[in-house]
DNA sequence: TTATTGCCTATTCTATTAGTAGGAATTACG
DNA sequence: CGTAATTCCTACTAATAGAATAGGCAATAA
């Protein structure tokens, strides 16, 4: 499952997709539009900031603005950020090789390969959406291609 | 993430299914193979005999057996059963049609079309491996078939 | 110079997860 | 029998993560 805190980013984020070349977007704005807690959301942007996904101005008529074009963010790559991995185990996540606690030897794993076919279709699907898309129509015969 | 419980789950039920028609597999025998903390592993499979997957047969002797043939078993069962749902959000959830926490009304989500996608390839996926496949060798063309 | 707005760190509250404890029930085998 | 080996059950605990809040600092437009 998808934290309520990578659902609010997301949130977020296509909020301030929406209002793109619009100026700044202060907090309350979203907070009214997308019916999340304002101090949590203080916090999630901050680290957005750090990621050099929004900037802020600070002081009154402040706001946020995103900083990539809409097209540049990929769904994936957010929950990537927020989440760390998409996997849905510890050793099928791809770049810093992590393995699971208390497992059988990797190359005796009957679970690992599998695993690894849903990072990746996930991954695909996740990667297929960006913020300027209004609605996720998914192209799903763009990447991956069928045998 | 697949909680340790699921992962363990599976683990034991392959287990299981490498010993069908061999008579009761004790539970020793299973946590040294499978490197599973005893006394959770009683806890999982008392699950597992509850929805009818196994069956145990009490006193010295006595062990635990795989109640379906392990073709029959699909990895995605498994996991639907120890997790409730496969889908990364609430509202992506088959059967008993959940809804987010703190969302916007359903129909301007954006997010949850998305999501839907990945839970039917997800799905997809981990049902087409069964507890018969020594290795998942996951014959893509078998299930789901593409729009 | 003040009201408005974002920034930061720490803290709290709650739920979930992972695992343990202790004993009761069952069965093979001498 | 009776004893050892085994599963079963309920409850409990300990650790962790998730969700959110508190409270004060910093910047900035009017």
């Amino acid at each position: 499952m998808l934290s309520q805190k990578s659902r609010y980013a997301i949130r977020a984020l296509q909020h301030l997709a929406d209002r793109h070349g619009q100026g700044v977007v202060p907090l309350a704005e979203m907070v009214a539009a997308q019916n999340i807690p304002a101090k949590f959301l203080t916090v999630i942007l901050s680290e957005l900031g750090r990621e050099g996904l929004v900037r802020s101005q600070r002081g009154r008529e402040g706001g946020y603005v995103l900083v990539p074009t809409p097209a540049e963010v990929r769904i994936g790559d957010i929950i990537r950020l927020m989440r760390g991995s998409i996997a849905l185990v510890p050793c099928a996540s791809r770049d810093p090789h992590e393995h699971c606690e208390n497992c059988v030897p990797e190359s005796a794993c009957r679970l690992r390969s599998l695993m690894l076919q849903v990072r990746d279709e996930t991954a695909r699907i996740l990667d297929s959406v960006t913020l300027a898309d209004p609605f996720p129509t998914a192209n799903l015969e763009l990447a991956g291609g069928k045998p």
